[in-house]
DNA sequence: GTCTATAAGCAGATAGAC
DNA sequence: GTCTATCTGCTTATAGAC
């Protein structure tokens, strides 16, 4: 990253924030120049497309999920500590990105060109994330339960934590981890 | 409801699951025109605009969850058996409606009339939701954690399962339930 | 209940001046 | 780098024929 921030960054930063509140498709060119206190048109000067935004604002992340799920996934760690991993993972991303996790939740589907590669991305992390959890069930790490189950639950969680992570301003990530790792792995209910 | 399926209610399905797949704002009248085969124009004598197609399918499904929410809320049960009937609650909506699902879940913002109404029935619900979670906590069911990450834990889940259930056909709602109680209230890992 | 025709406005994007 | 002006096509919705 350079240290200063271009101006087609903060088109960026601007467009993530918009989409992200009311979607790709409700915001229009025109809503994200005002927000910027400029005209429409001025916008073209630094990107191609409405389109090339949205790309620009899910790909990067997306990769970076990807890749840093395919370093815990080949890592030495049993499978409950490649979990820990992943929850961190995801609090990381969300807290510095809040907005564009919204966009990548939710308008992954109005990508055009990039569609393909993106669902291609996803896939990996997935069939990441479905062999870490079947390896715990397998040494015995994790309850013999519907794998598809714990990983469509543990995954809702965190795909969703970019909606939480901006209210609550007085937990700390390394309380956020703690706590939310305890109550994925361990459960909620005492013994 | 009635036995015979009027042409406003086909209408109604048919715009669920588009605004699902693709968002409200991406969804124009021609689109749900043309999945019925008929004209944008003929769909204007059943209903009286795109906006109203919206509140019809967010607030029924949200005043659903709502009124069964309260009556788990004033059951008398322990914390741990609510939560279960909470969890069953979302399972059975998610298999009857999983495209309304999806609409309340990411095109709520764009009700306009509609939209406090509708910010007040889903207030009402999570505080029906944090007072279970807080009476399961001071009773000593639940562990002692931050209130705030269970409830978001568990909700981020259920409001998931739209996406989830219609792909998995060969698992049962009763299995479901059961499985999905156990990795939410008892965790995954092994003792 | 569906159609054609059309109104009135808004969308993304470009050209060219400054 | 931003502006004004503008093109072209698409948007929701209505009027009125059948």
């Amino acid at each position: 990253m350079s240290k200063t921030e271009t101006r087609k960054d903060e088109i960026i930063k601007v467009s993530a924030k918009l989409f992200k509140e009311k979607g790709y498709s409700a915001i229009t060119m025109r809503d994200i120049a005002k927000a910027m206190n400029i005209k429409a048109a001025s916008l073209y000067n630094h990107i191609k497309s409405k389109q090339d935004l949205l790309k620009i604002i899910i790909i990067s992340i997306a990769e970076e999920f990807t890749i840093r799920m395919q370093e815990i996934s080949s890592s030495e760690s049993t499978s409950i500590e490649k979990l820990q991993k992943i929850i961190s993972l995801h609090i990381d991303i969300a807290y510095h990105y809040p907005y564009r996790m919204g966009v990548l939740n939710n308008d992954w589907m109005h990508l055009e060109e990039e569609l393909e590669y993106y669902l291609e991305l996803r896939n990996s992390y997935e069939d990441n994330f479905r062999s870490i959890v079947e390896s715990g069930i397998e040494s015995g790490e994790m309850i013999d339960t519907n794998t598809e189950i714990i990983v469509f639950s543990i995954l809702s969680t965190l795909r969703s934590l970019y909606l939480w992570i901006p209210k609550k301003e007085a937990l700390k990530p390394e309380e956020l981890t703690k706590n939310l790792t305890q109550v994925l792995i361990s459960g909620i209910q005492n013994d």
